[in-house]
DNA sequence: GTGGTCTAGACCACG
DNA sequence: GTGGTCTAGACCACG
C-alpha cells in the first residue's frame, strides 16, 4: 500500500493530509480504481491517530466521489467513473490560483516561475501519462 | 482605496480573506507602496466586523512584510523591498500546488487546462506588468 | 510544572511577562524539550487572567520556535532544535546592551561591575551547564 | 550638538528613543554637564514630530536627574552630581539581564560570547574613560 | 485619533 | 478537552 506521512504540527488538519495524501495516490497510480483502503482502525493504528480522523478523510473523499464504501470489502478506490472538473472545482482551483499567484507577483516572482513551478509539480504527480 | 468583499459564510477565517484581498491589492498596483491603509477601526466599521479581526489581518501581513506599522500615520503598505521568494514561500507554493494538481489529474484535467488557468489567474492579477 | 509569577502592575505586558518567564524556565531546565505547557485555559484559570492572554505568550514563542502547537497533544517546549543565535537576536541584544551600558556609565558604574552582574545573572539562569 | 535617528515603526515609543540617546550621549561625552539643549520646539521641528514627544523625553530625563531645566537658559544637561547606581536602577538592570540571558541561553549564547557582546558594547559608549 | 493590551464570553473544528 | 476564531467593550500609551 502506501506511505502516509502526517505532520502533527501542521495547520492542516490531519483528516485534510490523509484526504491529500490518497488522492495523491490515486493521481499517481499507487492506488488503483477498485483498490481496497485499510479498514479505519488499522489505518488509524498504523497512523498512531483517532479512529474519528481516519474516519473523517474517507467520508469526504466518499462524499466527493474519489471511494466508495461497501458492505464487504471496506473502502475501495473508486472502481467506476471518477468525478471530473465540475464547476466547483473549477472554482475552488481559481480561488486557489488567486492567492497564491497575488503573493508570487508580491513577491517579485514571475510568470514564466510561477508556471514552471506549477508544472514541474503536475508533472511529479502525473507519473502514468494518462494518454494526455 | 479599495474594496474588499467578505465572504462570512466561507471556511476561510474571515482575517484571511482581508489579508489575501490586501495582498491581491498590492500585485494589481491597487494599494501603492507606502500608501496608508485604514484605521483597524474604520476598516472593521466599515467591514461591519470586530475590529480585532481587522487587527488580525494586519498583524499577519505586518509579520510577513507586506505592511508596516508606524507609530503616527498608522499601518502602511510596505514603502522599502517587499519580501523577496522565500524558501519558505516556494515550499508552501509547492505543497498547495501539489495537491491542487493531484486532485486535478484525478478529475482528468489536463496538464495544458491546468496551466492555462494558473496562467490566466496569475495575468489577471499582474495587471502593471512591472517589465517581467 | 513551573511558577510563574505576574506583576499586574508593571508595564511589563503581561503575555511578555508569561512569555519571558518561561523561556527562563527552558534556560533553566525546568522546562524539557517535548515538555507539554498547560492548556491556555487552565495556565489562564489559574494565574487567574484571560484565555486570551496566555494565548498571546504561546503564539509569540511559537513564531520564535520555542514552542510547538500539536494538535492534540497541546503545546510544547520546542522537542527538536531551539532557534539559534540569529543575527536577529544579536541586534536586540546590542541595542538593549547600549541602552543599558549606556545608563550604567552615566551613572557611574565601572565596567567590571556592569559585567559582574551581566555574569551573575547569566549564571543564575544557566543551572545546568551545558557543557559550555 | 548630536544627531539623534529615531526609527518611527520599532515598538520603541519615540520619546523613549530619544531618552535613551541623549543618555548615550552623555555617557560618550558628545554632551557636558551643563551643555544646553535644543528647545523642545527646535527639537521637535528639527526630527519632524510632535511637541509633547519632546517635551515627555525631556521630562522623563529631568526626573531622574539627567537633565536640568532653567527658567533662562532652558534645558541643560546636569551641571552638578549625576544620579548614582540606586538600587532602582540596579533592579532594573538585573531584571533586564535575566530576560536577556535567559534568551541567550536557550539560543546556545555562551557565557563568554554574552558577556564579550556586553564588553564590546560598554566600550564602545565609555569613550572617555572616566578614569575608572 | 491610533494601535496595544486585556477581559468576558461564545461557537466551532478537530480529535 | 484543546486551540482557533470572532465579538463586544474597555482602558491606556503615544502623539
Amino acid at each position: 500500500m502506501m506511505f502516509i506521512e502526517l505532520d502533527l504540527q501542521s495547520e492542516t488538519p490531519i483528516y485534510t493530509q490523509i484526504a491529500e495524501q490518497l488522492i495523491e495516490g490515486i493521481a499517481r497510480g499507487q492506488l488503483k480504481p477498485g483498490e481496497p483502503l485499510p479498514s479505519v482502525r488499522s489505518l488509524a493504528s498504523d497512523l498512531g491517530i483517532n479512529l474519528h480522523t481516519v474516519n473523517k478523510a474517507y467520508q469526504t473523499l466518499k462524499q466527493d466521489g474519489f471511494l466508495q464504501v461497501h458492505r464487504k470489502q471496506g473502502v475501495v478506490v473508486q472502481p467506476d467513473t471518477m468525478p471530473g472538473v465540475t464547476a466547483e472545482f473549477t472554482a475552488k482551483l481559481r480561488q486557489q490560483f488567486r492567492a497564491l499567484s497575488a503573493e508570487a507577483i508580491v513577491r517579485g516572482m514571475t510568470e514564466s516561475e510561477f508556471l514552471k513551478l506549477a508544472q514541474e509539480v503536475y508533472r511529479s504527480n502525473n507519473l502514468q501519462q494518462k494518454g494526455e
